[in-house]
DNA sequence: TAATTCTTTGT
DNA sequence: CAAAGAATT
């Protein structure tokens, strides 16, 4: 009689994508509330299935968190089902073998993400299937910050202001304790077999050093974040040497941490923290939300010109300015260091990320469509809104965006934010020896201090691929005769 | 969340 | 005639 009972229960398929996570995870919560047996899937969803590439550096990530996120099931008596294809009929195979009778899934909030979704619901529906999707990924729903005429925020300062007078968020939900899981678990891919990892071990060497993907990891990221670098965040967060920021971007972007359980983390600290700081991390994690805001309300940010006054803008296509950046060969120290540091690292700092890509736009004028996939393809925190909606930023042709003529000096930018040159020599050996003066411009330095540090223009480090002063000229004439024609 | 050039001000 | 401030890109 018992196992009769228990197998009336059909078993819920908790359907995992951009979610990694069991703590706050309100499908997950719903799934075990609703005393089903679960069975918790991750789909390998082809490119094709308009879930977009996913990049090298992230697939890196990708590996590890499935292997954390199937370690923590474990731990709960469960086990993760791997499958590829597309999401539907991977769906229905599971449903077909295990009997279940619902699916549920946290929803995404990227264009492909939305109708992949949508299409699903329906299909499963028809079938009739429950399928029930739950917020999380954002603090808000995109569609509940409008403004007063019920339109869509375009600008950064009134949305934030809609989000602070939002009201506290509901609390984050703890990860239950122990999961029922369907004791019919239908048979899982190996990771092994996905080739997530490259096949070039060397290049992701020093991520492992760096970063620890999976939830644990990213609880302990925030945690460390919260002790140590929040207070003074304010002040030091624009100075790459130092670590500042809060390194949470990888952890966000596939959802090993919910943005409510990072907000919750900053709340009753104002007797340690200068609210201050606080406010100005919170900005950061508004950033997010409006970028998914934006994408949500006008979806061809992703890959067209919000302001379509730049489809006249006339791009250069030059193969060898653009390997040179990739490659941080441009003879500009800052710039070299951050592209260097994101080949290394999988990451850049957020202040450098600025300074490449104006580099990127305005001095070499190539579209900022070409640095948002190499971006794309060497993040580990590649992010369909933030990446799409901060290169638009940066060139101006975003919604509240950086005015195209406020172009970066990159001798400037570093001697502001990286005074003692530390950045720049840890990423830029061959310039380790130049001393502060000409950190950021050795093409300046007499021929001495070139000599004493070992460095020959030209062969130990490049000469700049550009000049700055007459780069800028060309790229504001670019601009003005765009306007013009427009 | 800039940089540069032009203009005014204070000594 | 520096330095601060405004205007311009």
């Amino acid at each position: 009689m018992a196992s009769l009972a228990k197998d009336a229960i059909k078993p819920v398929i908790l359907w995992f994508r951009r979610d990694l996570r069991l703590d706050d995870n309100q499908a997950l919560n719903a799934a075990h509330l609703s005393g089903r047996p679960i069975i918790p899937l991750y789909i390998n969803e082809p490119a094709s299935a308009g879930t977009g590439p996913l990049g090298a550096a992230q697939a890196w990530w990708l590996h590890h968190s499935l292997e954390a996120l199937d370690r923590s099931l474990h731990e709960r008596q469960g086990r993760l089902v791997l499958a590829s294809g597309e999401a539907l009929e991977v769906l229905r195979a599971v449903i077909k073998k295990s009997g279940a009778k619902a699916v549920f899934w946290n929803r995404r909030y990227d264009p492909s993400g939305i109708s992949v979704d949508t299409h699903i619901k329906q299909e499963l529906e028809k079938q009739a299937i429950e399928a029930r999707s739950f917020g999380g990924q954002l603090l808000h729903e995109p569609s509940r910050l409008m403004t007063g005429s019920g339109t869509p925020y375009r600008v950064y300062t009134p949305f934030w202001r809609a989000l602070e007078g939002a009201g506290e968020a509901e609390p984050p939900l703890e990860a239950p304790a122990k999961l029922r899981l369907a004791s019919q678990r239908p048979a899982s891919e190996t990771l092994k077999s996905w080739k997530l990892l490259p096949t070039k071990p060397d290049w992701a060497k020093d991520f492992t050093d760096l970063w620890t993907p999976g939830e644990q990891g990213a609880r302990e990221r925030l945690s460390a974040f919260v002790e140590e670098e929040l207070k003074g965040y304010k002040e030091n967060r624009d100075y790459p040497a130092k670590p500042a920021t809060s390194m949470l971007s990888p952890h966000l972007a596939l959802g090993e941490i919910s943005p409510a359980r990072i907000w919750d983390a900053t709340r009753g600290l104002s007797n340690r923290v200068p609210a201050a700081d606080i406010v100005h991390f919170r900005k950061e994690i508004a950033w997010r939300e409006f970028s998914y805001h934006l994408l949500f309300h006008f979806p061809r940010l992703a890959s067209e010109n919000w302001n379509d006054r730049f489809d006249g803008f006339k791009w250069r296509y030059d193969d060898g300015d653009f390997e040179a950046w990739r490659r941080g060969m441009t003879g500009y120290p800052i710039v070299d260091a951050g592209m260097r540091q994101l080949w290394r690292h999988g990451w850049m700092h957020n202040r450098v990320r600025m300074i490449v890509a104006s580099f990127l736009i305005k001095d070499l004028m190539i579209d900022w469509r070409d640095g948002e996939a190499w971006f794309r393809d060497t993040l580990v925190d590649a992010d369909p809104a933030n990446n799409a909606a901060s290169w638009q930023w940066v060139a101006g042709s975003g919604a509240d965006a950086s005015p195209f003529f406020r172009i970066f000096n990159p001798m400037l930018q570093g001697e502001t934010f990286d005074p003692d040159g530390d950045y720049v020599r840890a990423h830029v050996p061959e310039l380790q020896r130049l001393g502060v003066k000409y950190i950021h411009r050795p093409f300046e330095a007499p021929k001495s201090a070139l000599d004493e540090a070992g460095i020959i223009l030209g062969q130990t480090y490049p000469k700049p691929i550009v000049d700055h002063a007459s780069a800028r000229d060309r790229a504001l004439a670019a601009y003005k005769a765009t306007k013009d024609a427009a």
